[in-house]
DNA sequence: CCAAGGTTGTCAACATGTTGTCAAACTGCC
DNA sequence: GGCAGTTTGACAACATGTTGACAACCTTGG
């Protein structure tokens, strides 16, 4: 097949991220208010229990996509509001490993929670196989501008 | 099949969503640097080519998905810089008509170039089907979420 | 006509991302 | 050991998005 009608379609799925990006950041602000919680919180929670043991800012910032200093600034009123733990790195000096505190763990899990049922509503009338398409499609995207 | 699995699949396309829109983010304002324009900028003449006809403030939020007045801080600079034209709206005082300047029009469709050869080389090894499954599963998620 | 309610522009405060710069800490190589 | 290059934290400036509030404008129904 030509290549010729892809670009259009590239285009398209382009403004949708955007477009998407936006709403998915509203819906779990509005998600976490219950929790006093944001969405750019509630990713440094979800990155610090998917790493499964303490991690350096830098470290988050890499699996996110973020710059440090953007997951620094979140990180440090995160601490000052005890959902996080800052423990001295014996290995470096300056950069402290930073892990969930017993806080943070709660209203991560009762997030994790009231995302599941969300969802799945969201989900409703879609394929297992056209989201694994979408995911796949989206990882091949990130990696061609990565590179 | 049941859709135990699908909740895990949701959640990563959701943090791809997050992290492909901050690439997407910088490579447009690495594209339009040569023409000093930013991607948030892009988008404004984006919308403007779209429609076809001048629009106003609220018009373009709309249909982009943003409110009123982050468009207005952009459309606002923007008139500063010559890339749009503001005119009197003959059926409402306050809400004027913003189109297109030439250098406007000049800048996007350079951009418009640019932005084919890129998104061709994005989308290699990727096919149309797969691209048409992802843009519509997008829209369905936004669909969900914007209900 | 006019009062009520929605839309629009404007201003302000804030959240979250970027880049750039600097010094301190680490790493690797000679 | 020590020097060069990289990584890290801290700080600042800026871009882009949000919400909230207010007054001006428009529309509609009685």
């Amino acid at each position: 097949m030509s290549d010729a009608q892809k670009g259009p379609v590239f285009t398209e799925i382009v403004l949708e991220v955007f477009k998407l990006g936006g709403l998915l950041v509203s819906e779990g602000d509005r998600m976490g208010a219950e929790y006093g919680i944001t969405s750019a919180r509630w990713k440094i929670l979800g990155a610090l229990s998917l790493a499964g043991e303490p991690q350096t800012v830098p470290q988050i910032a890499r699996s996110m996509g973020l710059t440090r200093q953007a997951v620094q600034r979140l990180v440090d009123a995160m601490q000052e509001d005890d959902l996080l733990l800052f423990q001295d790195n014996p290995g470096h000096k300056r950069a402290r490993l930073i892990s969930l505190s017993d806080l943070g763990k709660t209203v991560y899990s009762k997030l994790y929670e009231k995302q599941s049922g969300w969802a799945k509503t969201c989900s409703a009338g879609i394929t297992q196989a056209e989201l694994e398409t979408t995911l796949s499609v989206l990882e091949r995207i990130s990696g061609a501008i990565d590179r």
